[in-house]
DNA sequence: ATCTTATTTCGTTATTTGGCGAAATATAGA
DNA sequence: TCTATATTTCGCCAAATAACGAAATAAGAT
């Protein structure tokens, strides 16, 4: 029960079901997600904690970067059938594809310059 | 995303998992459900209104007594696929486990006589 | 070694949520 | 009609959660 709290507690958030939405695609470091979420970097950091927490997300670092992505979809756990479920569902909604449009936009820029441009 | 939001808010408590863990053999009324999660009736029905708002359960009056139950199990809705995702994860929860087995003992009395025996 | 910058942790604040009891509502039965 | 009882609504309180900024941490670059 634990886990499956945890999990479905983890989903309950529409910021976090716009990051997971968005790491669908691709794997995106801190300052990336913050850009399209539009938060503080320690509010995404939080978020993106607890979505590892209840094992939808894994997290690599490379140099002062942590990339996130979701965990592996044939791993056929809890975590990924729920997150199969959230994805579909969410990919024809309107929230889901503005974010994916700035998305592209955003992975134009490399995060080395990216992240430095971040408007205070 | 609103849809989906409110069906995965409705699924993060859990009270609200337990009740519908415990529908998924029968239906029930309030005063059943309020027996088995041992919360005021208040505190129930609240729990029972937002299942009810994500579409997660449906509900008939007969008489005094509101009985609950979930959405069709064909509909192959949104709240459905979340439903049966749970429903198969919860089966074997311990905690689930022990209110079925509660549940089993409830049942055996007539919620006309059930109710007015409510231990305040 | 020092500086810069990406991320996390911590402390605080505002909002949301889960819980209760009291009062209101609805319905059956006397 | 009057009473009993199942449920809902309302107002309140406590706990959990989401957000921020400041400070701490980690790691490349000068």
């Amino acid at each position: 029960m634990k886990n499956l709290l945890e999990i479905c507690k983890a989903l309950s958030d529409q910021n976090r079901l716009r990051a997971l939405a968005a790491l669908d695609s691709h794997e995106l470091c801190l300052c990336q997600l913050t850009q399209l979420l539009e938060l503080a970097p320690s509010t995404v950091s939080k978020h993106m904690s607890l979505l590892s927490q209840a094992g939808l997300v894994k997290s690599r670092k490379d140099g002062r970067w942590v990339y996130y992505s979701l965990i592996d979809g044939l791993s056929g756990s809890s975590a990924r059938e729920h997150l199969d479920l959230i994805l579909s569902e969410s990919r024809n909604d309107p929230v889901i594809k503005s974010d994916r449009k700035r998305l592209k936009e955003i992975l134009k820029t490399d995060p080395e310059v990216l992240c430095k441009t971040t408007v205070k």
